[in-house]
DNA sequence: AATCAGTTCAAGAGATTGCTTGATTAACAC
DNA sequence: GTGTTAATCAAGCAATCTCTTGAACTGATT
């Protein structure tokens, strides 16, 4: 005991968890599952590659011990094994946010810039939703907000705030987030809300976070 | 924006953290590193590899910022660019611990049977220092005691411990720790002081976890 | 039993990674 | 200046990783 061998062999399995997170696509579909469960195809959609190999991904975080899969009927759902795996990402993220100098002009030139839109923190929306005078939006897909959200938001689709902006009651302020910091929909709907003459801010980060924090989260059925 | 090569390129840089971790001889690195700045000969030796390949590796941690340099003289000194590296390494274990079923195996095989070594938590070791009833050892290489260690415990470097054994007075309780759960210096001393009949338990983990958790430490000089 | 949708498996090309070896650079002592 | 020590750089080979393509498998439905 004690020797180099079982040493090196134990740090290579450590360091798998890593490995498993260390491709851009597999840290995409992390985020992804950090929402909720999801279907091999649905996930194949929002990283935007093949099945194929979006199932090879997948198979190589399962073996990692980072997500489970079940089946139901003809489909495959998978979803991040345990809490822990979604603060392994978030810390990941912080460490590259602090760290990487060219991350916020990555971000930018994916998200825009996001220097004219209104945020909100955690501890602001909390304190505004116990006031009661704010209007939580959540902006992702339904099945999203179905399987947890912040308590006393309102599901708004992307593609359906459009059509339903006429439920926002007038002069109302409005708070928009969705599933993290680097997620558009929220930037989205703020950039729409506002031009719309809405007084709309994001909150600073999505959903995950807010539960990660302990805050009030409630479920639908 | 919110195009899918701008998306790419943003979650590869995200994952480049997780990369960076992504090696066995890497993750011993940041592991040795979480006690306090070393010199790259110092790490080669820790990590039984070539200097020119712990270069190598230092560059790959420093390119994705997880540590940063000094020079001091003919030597230069490395360290984790923040607390949240430690942060992340230690999230990163405790997700392999948790979903790696072979971890365990793998850890006695470089460690040795645990199951007959006594054990404390960081919370038990707190309350009994602050009666003052127990002789805290840190066995770690004296330089990381100087670079901070658990307010109260006398430095007692592994190969010093046979010699010493004369100091811990009789009937005394004595806990020792050193660089974390994966490190043997702590399993070995209680092994020995057992052996000679002295009552010895481990802290549960090491010197890192005990600061991370805001309880006392102390630096020398 | 046959068919179908959803998923996984298998093989291969091109890129990346890890370790080795030998040369090069940087600071210091003389 | 020369010599020494510490660290990095550069080149090369084997192993691994990523994505593609096409085939094979697995339940559900007909």
């Amino acid at each position: 005991m004690g020797d180099r061998r079982a040493k090196t062999v134990l740090y290579d399995a450590l360091a798998e968890a890593a490995k498993a997170l260390a491709n851009g696509r597999r840290a995409e579909l992390v985020d992804v599952l950090a929402q909720g469960e999801r279907s091999v195809e649905e996930l194949a959609e929002e990283i935007d590659q093949t099945v194929a190999n979006t199932s090879q991904h997948l198979q190589r975080l399962l073996k990692a011990g980072l997500v489970t899969s079940r089946r139901d009927g003809t489909r495959i759902y998978y979803s991040l094994s345990s809490p822990v795996v979604g603060t392994l990402w978030r810390t990941m993220r912080q460490a590259a946010e602090l760290h990487v100098a060219e991350l916020d002009s990555l971000a930018s030139d994916y998200l825009g810039d996001r220097s004219k839109l209104n945020t909100v923190t955690r501890d602001q929306l909390k304190a505004r939703l116990r006031q009661g005078d704010v209007v939580v939006l959540d902006v992702r897909p339904e099945p999203e907000f179905t399987a947890g959200h912040i308590r006393g938001a309102i599901s708004v689709p992307p593609q359906d705030l459009k059509s339903r902006l006429g439920e926002i009651p007038d002069g109302a302020d409005v708070v928009a987030y969705c599933r993290g910091p680097y997620c558009v929909y929220a930037d989205d709907a703020v950039r729409l809300l506002t031009r719309r003459g809405i007084n709309a801010a994001r909150l600073e980060d999505g959903f995950p976070e807010w539960a990660a924090a302990q805050l009030p989260v409630a479920r639908s059925r």
